[in-house]
DNA sequence: ACCTAAGCGGAACCCGACTCACCTTATGGA
DNA sequence: TCCATAAGGTGAGTCGGGTTCCGCTTAGGT
């Protein structure tokens, strides 16, 4: 067992305390708060917050890995309820929807999506391989082409969560049907789909 | 005219001394060189940088304007000498190729593409009319779809200019394709290209 | 040569993430 | 119940950047 010992009671209050303050400052439109005003909107002192995350952008990562695990686990039902493109184009279009909860969710995203930073390595990792199940299911299908990988998927997405000029949702939409067509182009079998 | 008296000598030595240091640093992988740095490799001392730039993020959006000038000035060409959809896709390629001149031209290309900073505003209206150009050619010629402009494409692009991973190039080029053929999907003579 | 406004230097400033030496307290065993 | 002790908390201080400011310098016109 790496924990003898169970984490203390304070210390798992603070630690949820720190992660909700930070979670409503970053939902809530001001996704670069001050490490002093979360821990101030927690109850604690900084130091506090740095016992729990190594960085700031640590506390960032955790607070989105949940909303992250959500999407990431609905591949499995999508599948059971879609033809295999109905399926990925449904996932795609939650992407945007998620991104959607606000300022600092679409920017965590892309910052998920659209660079190397280490501290979403894990995010990162879990949604190429959500989409890496949804494209498996599509090109044993003979409706998605081959040679499309999640991580791959994942790069071309990036931008589309960063977006918040007016009617951006409309052309994250766009984006999103333009990559999902591209992508059954050419497929073994690309009739457009018809369920759903 | 808005300057009766032209810059000084001096002065407009300093500036493009500058600018110069400034792409030497960016260009050679160090894309977030101190302007400390800056200023010394350029002779000169900060305050001077300041005289000039009105903050470090004007001075590398001025660095890259004239890369994104370069790559704006193609399509004309490109639109000579192939038809429409194959001007698009080698215009795509051809960003791909740009982001690859170093670390530094990918990260500003994707600041320019897939974020909303003011201090790219000109580069990005430049490039988003550069592809309105070339996809309304291509609209016109029937082989791409319609209902896609230039500001959304560049979205969708933003996240390959970021790559660096091993092999990126290759993934670079996969998302260019997957886009490339989202986009003539459904257009109304949607044969895959054969020129060039 | 001299005047003057444009330009320059660089120490000081600000602001934000992060650290650390010391204090507080939960917890489990006597 | 109470103590010992290590886990946990504190917040002033450090550090590292970008940015500012004001006195000095100098180009360039008369």
């Amino acid at each position: 067992m790496p924990s003898p010992r169970p984490m203390r009671a304070d210390a798992r209050r603070n630690r949820e305390a720190l992660l909700t303050a930070a979670r409503a400052a970053f939902l809530t439109g001001d996704a670069d708060a001050h490490v002093e005003e979360i821990a101030r909107r927690a109850g604690v002192a900084v130091g506090t917050l740095y016992r729990h995350f190594d960085t700031r952008e640590a506390l960032v990562a955790e607070v989105y890995r949940q909303e992250v695990a959500e999407l990431c686990a609905a591949p499995p039902d999508l599948l059971a309820q879609h033809a295999p493109d109905e399926a990925l184009r449904r996932f795609l279009l939650l992407l945007v929807a998620h991104s959607a909860v606000g300022k600092g969710m679409g920017e965590a995203l892309e910052s998920i999506m659209a660079t190397d930073s280490a501290v979403f390595d894990d995010a990162r990792t879990e949604m190429a391989t959500a989409l890496d199940e949804l494209l498996a299911a599509g090109v044993a299908a003979g409706v998605v082409r081959e040679g499309v990988n999640g991580r791959v998927l994942l790069r071309a997405l990036g931008g589309i969560c960063g977006m918040h000029a007016k009617g951006w949702q409309d052309d994250a939409a766009r984006i999103t049907e333009i990559l999902y067509d591209g992508m059954r182009y050419g497929a073994a079998n690309s009739a457009r789909a018809s369920d759903g």
